[in-house]
DNA sequence: CGTGAAACATTAGCGGC
DNA sequence: GCCGCTAATGTTTCACG
């Protein structure tokens, strides 16, 4: 459970799986001349302590018919004010962080500094598809007061690998 | 090469493929009740169509030294102007995306609708290279009208996992 | 689509630096 | 402590029914 530093052979390791994580121990080991068992440790070891979150396939949003990409500002009620809730009581924030779990266009959800309290991610198939969203689900939302959107015309560049280096 | 419609049961594969990259196509198999061999051929076709963009390992920012995520909104100099390039002329879009391409610490950009014409995500160790970063990269570059930087406070959704349900 | 066999990869144990 | 070897086990990937 220690806190392992992580050398510049993990790095390494780590620059590679960013970019892609099906390698085999093997060839990650080659690559780093290193042989395949203490080359599996460090991996191991990166992945329980955290510093590998998991592994997952990205898929193209366009292929799969989604072709709108969002990114929505949202403002809440103001205060340390506090609304009904079934358990009896909850934060504005606290409300609408768990909507925001439910709802499965949102990709991503940041509180954030500035004027607007969130900023959300927002997928989804079409202008039709994203009315619906913030007609039916943002703007009925009871802590929402507020919400401002903007469209992706073009993705310029878009990485899930962290600046490591 | 053609135009492989995509089925329930390659949406299952999907799903599960986007919530751990690794799994072995036994496993994959098992879980949708389908022996390995039809399985691996569907994955492959996913793979080969583009419809799966890769594989990837997600890292742990925090566990990094990576604290502070920025979104930066930038508006660029206007018209179909045109700027002095290396290679004689480029738009003020081609120059500004180059540019991010070979920033680090930019992880993503978005060419936007409404009063800003670039959203970046930015991610650094601390305000100390965040500002840094804004002064000799952004605010330096000629196409670079105008900065607006919100600062996340709580990662409150973030997922790589499209809606396909 | 499923079966089976060859090729390949993972992983634990042990000895050496 | 960290590395590398070996050997057993498990997985991927074909050709073929």
């Amino acid at each position: 459970m220690a806190n392992s530093e992580i050398d510049a052979i993990d790095r390494r390791i780590l620059t590679i799986l960013q970019e892609n994580g099906r390698l085999s121990n093997q060839e990650i080991a080659e690559r780093i001349n290193l042989s395949p068992s203490p080359c599996l440790r460090r991996i191991r070891r990166l992945e329980e302590s955290g510093v590998i979150r998991g592994y997952v396939a990205l898929l193209d949003a366009q292929r799969l018919g989604l072709d709108l990409l969002a990114y929505v500002s949202v403002r809440l009620e103001k205060g340390g004010g506090r609304a009904f809730s079934p358990h009896g009581e909850a934060t504005h924030a606290d409300l609408f962080g768990a909507a925001v779990q439910t709802w499965p266009e949102v990709v991503a959800c940041h509180a954030m500094t500035g004027e607007m309290d969130y900023l959300l991610r927002v997928q989804v198939e079409d202008m039709a598809h994203f009315s619906r969203f913030v007609q039916d689900q943002l703007l009925r939302h009871p802590s929402v007061i507020d919400v401002k959107s903007s469209f992706s015309l073009e993705k310029i560049k878009e990485t899930t690998a962290l600046p490591i280096l």
